[in-house]
DNA sequence: CTGAAAGCGCTTACAG
DNA sequence: CTGAAAGCGCTTACAG
């Protein structure tokens, strides 16, 4: 048998000369080494079947010394699986989504299934263009992180893939959410400011667009009410979840004479803009004025001072879809739930 | 003509409701509706070979109407391209790289051709495994961001697949590399600090396992020696491109008593865990010492104070791979070259 | 310029 | 438990 086995795969290496590809070892190969029928050998590498010992043996032992390595193209078009998952994400660059990104890829490696990511760039119309593009290359599910495309469209692609999207709360048959508790993480950075003795805290709200900035918003103004500090529209500027935005915001609360020993930014970047703001006018955090954001960053541990905030678990969180996923995939129930929001208080904010 | 089609699409239309995934409109469908042979419908769409006018009308006319969108697996299994391209990245989540990336998604959009990226984590092994699953899934062309892997299975890989390197200067037949001029810009680094009147200039070198980290040191050096300024090796220390190996290092260099007035970083990463440890110390930034980074990643402009730094055109140079494999795969000489490093001089650099 | 036919490398009913 | 056969949706020599 391993004589066999020599000699077809030296007849492979031999062709390399010749055609152009290394003609890869096919099923065909594998099952003729193992003398079994393709079938056969195909259905050990799927579990579709019991398959006896001897056989089992016989082609594990072809697989391995061949090199056999299935083709996924040709799986992808007889099984109609493509052992792949669509990563619908924003953008490949955001230093907030990438642990996202890096904890999807953790649950899925060793799983036969890899990512294929496409970025909408917050924009509804090439959101959808990049789920067409996920479904034409025939993704076997997909998950959504965040963006703008709209509930209807995601539980109409859920009928026919299992989907799973993080950022808001939906429920449809072969859809799983995740969804980040944005109003408590809210509530708690402004909690906390609160104890540490401020009363007139600032507030630069993200994107309005986005359900996550409304959300800390309300949490930011219930925190505000249930210590009887009453809700100043003075003191809350938009922002656009950009650090320039923060830089603007907080330009405009100083322009407008505003008073406020703390500052609430809801998301790090524009707290790291609003504070280069401060220090720009010689204003010391947080010595003069007290500031949190919101998602931990990576950067935020070490902006000057570091920045207090409010740690949105991105990289638990791309786990915790990749895991949905694959239950999905398996026909099973996905059970994650997203951790709850924790205060990371460094040393941008302090007792008044 | 046109009713006939309607027929056609109704028929599938109908289908779905049999079936699970919304069958979608096949070639044959299309040849059908068009009264043309699927080689035909085949031809047209790769440009294959010269159609009569009016049959390329009628399958255009029939592509619309059914909504046709070739199936990329199929394609993938005759044709042997897959238009889709591999991209080895480090990590998906770096701050730095990011840029790059989104410079690829960039070139390729609209050229038919999606992104399949895969993440080494630097580490060669991994990294040769993440090569093994792009050939695996036939990727058409391959870009590779930096890593270890040997020259030798890169030119290895160009054999049989047209790849573009980033970050080695390497000739071979399919092969592309794209070069930043690394030491050239470790040398405008320190010219810059060498302007403003410093001569005590501390270095903090990078991974020595990147060739990058070395280049920007040796650059340090010249400019240095150039400028008539000894290099004392009891001013360089080494970090691993962390911002907590910067902020270590920097602790060394201040435990060790040594005197110097700038301080040249291998990168922004380390120059920002180095300000900080310089924060800590109440040691300002530029009033004491004068702080310059390597990369003006994404965060530098916002950092207090704004970051001096050398940019490197990594949107650029993620733009310049794509388009150098879409030359590589279209059959021509890949002409692109890297912009040359250019200082960005912000307010962490002073007069002396 | 265009078709019929074979084939890409698998999977999956269909029959034992 | 296992094979032979058909088929997934395309592409590409091969013949006109």
């Amino acid at each position: 048998m391993t004589k066999k086995i020599r000699l077809l795969a030296d007849t492979s290496a031999r062709s390399d000369k010749v055609g152009k590809v290394p003609q890869a070892v096919t099923l065909a190969m594998v099952a003729r080494a193992a003398g079994v029928s393709a079938s056969t050998v195909s259905r050990i590498l799927n579990g579709t079947a019991v398959v006896s010992d001897a056989k089992k043996r016989a082609i594990n032992d072809a697989i391995d010394q061949l090199g056999f390595i299935p083709n996924p193209v040709a799986r992808g078009l007889a099984g109609g699986r493509t052992f792949s998952v669509g990563v619908l994400t924003q953008t490949l660059d955001s230093p907030f989504y990438g642990a996202a990104l890096r904890g999807i890829e953790e649950s899925l490696r060793g799983t036969g299934y890899s990512p294929l990511y496409v970025s909408g760039h917050w924009d509804a119309v090439e959101e959808s263009r990049c789920l067409h593009l996920l479904r034409s290359r025939r993704v076997d599910g997909i998950i959504v992180l965040t963006g703008g495309l709209s509930d209807q469209a995601l539980q109409l692609c859920a009928r026919t893939l299992p989907v799973v999207v993080t950022g808001r709360a939906l429920k449809a048959p072969g859809l799983y959410s995740l969804l980040f508790d944005d109003f408590g993480g809210g509530r708690l950075a402004t909690q906390h400011l609160i104890e540490l003795g401020h009363r007139q805290i600032a507030f630069i709200a993200g994107d309005n667009a986005h359900p996550d900035s409304i959300k800390r918003h309300a949490g930011y103004r219930a925190a505000l009410e249930a210590a009887g500090i009453s809700y100043d529209p003075a003191l809350v500027v938009s922002g656009a979840y950009t650090e320039d935005s923060g830089l603007e915001a907080v330009e405009n609360l100083l322009a407008a004479g505003q008073k406020f020993t703390a500052l609430f930014a809801a998301n790090d970047q524009m707290a790291v803009g609003a504070s280069l703001g401060l220090y720009r006018r010689s204003i010391g955090v947080p010595q003069h004025i007290s500031v949190i954001g919101f998602d931990d960053a990576q950067f935020s541990a070490y902006t000057h001072p570091p920045l207090s905030t409010i740690h949105q678990p991105m990289l638990e969180l791309g786990r915790l879809a990749a895991q949905a996923l694959l239950q999905l995939l398996a026909g099973q129930k996905p059970t994650a739930k997203v951790p709850a929001p924790r205060l990371v208080a460094r040393e941008s904010t302090r007792q008044i």
